[in-house]
DNA sequence: GTAAGTTTTTGTACATGTATAGAAAGTAGC
DNA sequence: GCTACTTTCTATACATGTACAAAAACTTAC
């Protein structure tokens, strides 16, 4: 079983002893790092092993020794960015301004990162570097009333929300450009049933500018108010 | 340009003259259904394209004359799948129970067809056999009061929470069952701060089940009551 | 009949992620 | 020195989606 190097083994803090097994010629801080130039220059399409494998003077299958797939390079390189632009601020005194700033910005963080829709999982955000927003949700939503149970339910509750949200929007931004076929939507929307569907009907022409808007704030600050309203 | 058969031109509707070229061996129909028998037998991860060929008796390329790409062809097993499983009930009299009742109809379906995520996009929703719960959301929430552009802003913020759901659901459970290695949960809550991040680290053992369990009904009807108080 | 035009099908080729096997380069024990 | 062991790296191979070009099978115009 391959160990993925970086971690050496915590039980013995002190005496590095002498590493075994032939030296590395690369790390997974040089992987990362590189994999970030390309995508940071070229576009996240870029990056492919081969590429990176050159790029560093190694091979494709090098790689495998620092990183498990290309999966886990992303997540790293999501981790990355999250930890030069998620930076702590200032929480609001109040608990429930807190919960909103905290969803807000990591909502935008993701939003301004438009290629970690492939990498949007479960465990995405809870990287090192973003649970300290983490915290301040699920800390306000106590502050707010909530019992603990019910405000790790409203954390989830709300990374559903800001992750389908970011996820929609990446999907309808990846859109190819040259695409000249109608959307499914417009396709959908061209032959409405006017009896069995009036309302959809009635807003058909508005969809479009209406769907266009950034709304993520109206409707996250509903979902929190709702949070709070007891039951 | 390829015109993506199926639809003949629908100007003239009578006088089905001759169709001109070579005439065709295999229709979209077939493809769809055969890659729907495909899923259903061994799972989405074994339809590849050569394989759906082989199975129809023809080429991979001859394919791409009927659908433009895998992805199109997935979203019209979607599509295929909630024609069959999404039936328009009685809807609730109370408007307000009409969208949640609508909204955890569309979930259930989704819920149950775990191999979705990899085509859940913005529109993907759209297809014409679900336009009418769509109808019933937004018909509930303007039946509650709101004006037209919020119930579509509503309904959006319902999609969100529910893509994000099925997304992260689906992620999680698409987890290699041989995968030993930890958590990027676990890894990151082993090593809590506990100065900077006590909330979290008070919840560290009761995190996993609590994320375990289905919540997506209550995040809901938060949602709901949420939008649906003035603001 | 033949020629032109249109649509569908086929064959070949390429880029990609990554599995697998073995070579290379070091340390430790003797 | 030599052998055993460990880790990293290299070479080769395969499955996949799909781009591209050419062939095949029709209809229509002459």
């Amino acid at each position: 079983m391959p160990q993925p190097a970086g971690s050496q083994p915590a039980g013995s803090r002190r005496a590095p002893r002498k590493a075994t097994g032939r030296p590395p010629r690369i790390s997974r801080e040089e992987v990362v790092g590189t994999a970030r130039r390309i995508v940071d220059e070229e576009g996240v399409e870029r990056l492919t092993m081969r590429r990176l494998a050159t790029e560093i003077g190694s091979t494709p299958m090098a790689l495998y020794h620092h990183v498990r797939d290309k999966e886990e390079l992303l997540v790293l390189l999501l981790d990355d960015y999250a930890a030069r632009t998620l930076r702590p601020t200032e929480p609001p005194a109040d608990p429930r301004e807190r919960v909103v700033t905290a969803a807000a910005a990591i909502h935008g963080a993701l939003a301004a990162c438009p290629w970690i829709v492939e990498v949007l999982t479960g465990d995405s955000l809870m990287s090192a570097h973003s649970l300290w927003f983490v915290e301040q949700i699920v800390d306000g939503l106590v502050a707010c009333g909530l019992p603990p149970e019910r405000a790790v339910q409203g954390y989830r509750a709300i990374w559903y929300y800001t992750a389908g949200e970011i996820m929609v929007r990446a999907t309808a931004a990846r859109r190819r450009p040259d695409d000249d076929r109608p959307t499914h939507r417009q396709q959908v929307f061209a032959d409405l049933d006017q009896e069995r569907l009036p309302r959809l009907a009635q807003l058909a022409d508005r969809w479009a500018p209406l769907t266009a808007q950034d709304t993520y704030r109206d409707g996250l600050e509903a979902l929190v108010d709702g949070l709070l309203a007891a039951r």
